[in-house]
DNA sequence: GTAGTTAACGAAAACGTTTGAGTGTTGAAA
DNA sequence: TTTCAACACTCAAACGTTTTCGTTAACTAC
């Protein structure tokens, strides 16, 4: 087994001192030509490769970002992820990456661990347990040590930090008028419990552009899905509620769904129903992921540019622990939503 | 900003030395109980937390450990990823994820990077790039030098090391004989080039299938699909290419394809050929991920529990990262597949 | 009273690096 | 001849731990 060559067995080797050669590696005019020729040459063939872990006790930075997403196996945080890796990789950060799976303990724990000096900054969206209990200790614990964090997504007023989000009221109110625009009058909205808010602030926009067009609003056409944790129990749920409605109400001609599961489901039971999509009801559903791009038909998303927002947060992150001011007020970055047309509108 | 605080201050502060604090904290009876319960109460109030940097400079081990694939946006490797950092964290470690983006540079730079003493072991899955050029020096260097890897999905004989694969061949098996259950006479065959190991793979298993069961293997019949970078310019492509096969052949009454994206595609060009599924033409496909559960029909999957390659990958890494015998012979662990059936069959 | 034991703690090396402050040897200017 | 800078290095502290090996003082046993 090859062992790692350290600056003291070249040292020793050579006949020098530690520092000499640690000077020599970074080209120190220090350190005569001649040795320094010697000991480069020496080092690069026995691939010399500084040790990270004495570096970082060293400088106290470790060159890693820390995220804390609540699961990977989802479109968005996956693209996400992807962004902050792109850009981190590009600036020499590396990414570790843990999942709070919606637990706000898990949230917890994680971040307590990484913050052991494992990573200079956090980028984190919050669990749902965390957005339920309204505790964000764990957050300013961190922050009040010094290390900066970014929210994205899924964030909080509770906390001054850098954010990126995305105008999902806006979203949705571009979604809305969108299917106005094509003659829909009878909207229905599939959204979630108010306490994400993602699902709250789509609601609001939905309202909004009902609202500014003029038309009614009726609160029976807002559904607000309960959504177990289990999710095979709850899709059958899920599409009960959404038959249950559009037989009551079957002057509804479009339909706008907080994400892409609850349209899939919404497809459905459509097909099953006879309902042709989009010439009897229109469907538009937020998250630009898998299932918009595959299903049949392809559907008409409002893409949130996941990747675009990981960027960001990344590069808000980086520019400041490369920054030695650390005054920098804190910001929040919006990310506008586009709609993407597909077949089913 | 609060700052943290270490041994020696904590030492300073209750004038003992450093080396009593690191005992007392570690309820060494060397030290006098009095002293002892009078240092753990003044950690605990000032919320000390062993900074890791200099536990892993000490220990030659960070506990953590580095993963790289080719891309997160993917159902299979999130979920893979989903699977080790649930027995990681359990185990008390850290995940680092690299991503390769499918090029063999960035996949030898990350492995360089990572290896530098930030991890003590690898999971990895081989980017095209890598497969292609057949080049496993990164590979054998880290290996060389002590570090454990663990090869899961695109793995290579060439290296000798801790494998998890899944049995593609076998899973292909399986495919083929649950439509030749539904009576199917005339499958066809998408897959990919044949450098891509999975695709080879579950052909070869097609092939069997076929055989064994005294059906005519028809070559024309395997269609291994041209896969360019650029997917938007490859779907549109890809579904030519299976539309003109299919009315080449109307006698064709099933399909099998090597992963969603392809399936999808086949859907999409059934529908418009008014060709029903799966009266007509039953559909199977690799990868049990979000497109089959919600694309209309469902989609019957074989799965290769892709969670538990991950699991397994990270046990049997972290294993022997805590065994001291490190002449432990490689193993390679086969993950069955399964059948799932849904309504496209 | 001397040797031996034990309890309670401290000093120092080690992990691998960086870096500011020395040190000794030249050669040249004053 | 003295002084001084330049050169080419080395020393040692520091980052925050763990751990081995002392050291001291009090106590026990004979």
């Amino acid at each position: 087994m090859k062992q790692k060559i350290t600056l003291k067995k070249i040292a020793q080797e050579l006949n020098v001192s530690i520092s000499t050669v640690s000077k020599a590696l970074k080209d120190s005019t220090e350190i005569g030509v001649e040795t320094r020729e010697r000991i480069k040459a020496f080092a690069k063939f026995y691939n010399y490769r500084p040790n990270n872990i004495a570096l970082s006790l060293k400088h106290r930075k470790t060159k890693t970002i820390g995220v804390i997403i609540p699961e990977v196996v989802h479109y968005f945080f996956a693209q996400v992820i992807d962004g902050i890796e792109k850009v981190a990789s590009e600036k020499g950060y590396n990414v570790i990456v843990a999942l709070s799976n919606e637990s706000h303990e898990k949230e917890v724990i994680n971040m307590e661990t990484l913050a052991d000096s494992l990573i200079d900054g956090f980028i984190l969206s919050l669990s749902k347990g965390t957005m339920q209990s309204q505790d964000f200790h764990h957050i300013e614990e961190v922050m009040s040590q010094g290390m900066p964090v970014v929210l994205f997504d899924r964030t909080t007023d509770q906390i001054e930090c850098d954010k990126v989000v995305v105008d999902d009221s806006e979203g949705a109110y571009q979604a809305v008028n969108h299917l106005i625009r094509k003659g829909r009058k009878n909207i229905l909205l599939l959204t979630t419990q108010d306490y994400i808010t993602v699902g709250r602030l789509r609601t609001q926009g939905y309202i909004k552009a009902i609202q500014d067009s003029g038309l009614v609003l009726d609160n029976e056409f807002i559904v607000k899905v309960v959504d177990n944790k289990n999710s095979n129990s709850a899709l059958p749920n899920l599409e009960e509620q959404i038959e249950k409605i559009i037989s009551k109400y079957p002057q509804i001609d479009a339909i706008i769904a907080v994400n892409e599961i609850y349209a899939a489901a919404a497809l459905r039971v459509f097909r099953q129903a006879h309902i042709q999509v989009p010439e009897e009801i229109a469907v538009v559903c937020f998250t630009d992921g898998l299932i918009s791009k595959f299903s049949t038909p392809t559907l008409t998303t409002v893409s949130q540019h996941s990747e675009e927002i990981g960027k960001k947060a990344a590069k808000i992150l980086i520019d400041r622990l490369s920054s030695d001011d650390n005054e920098i007020p804190a910001k929040t970055e919006v990310i506008q939503c586009t709609v993407v047309e597909r077949e089913s509108t």
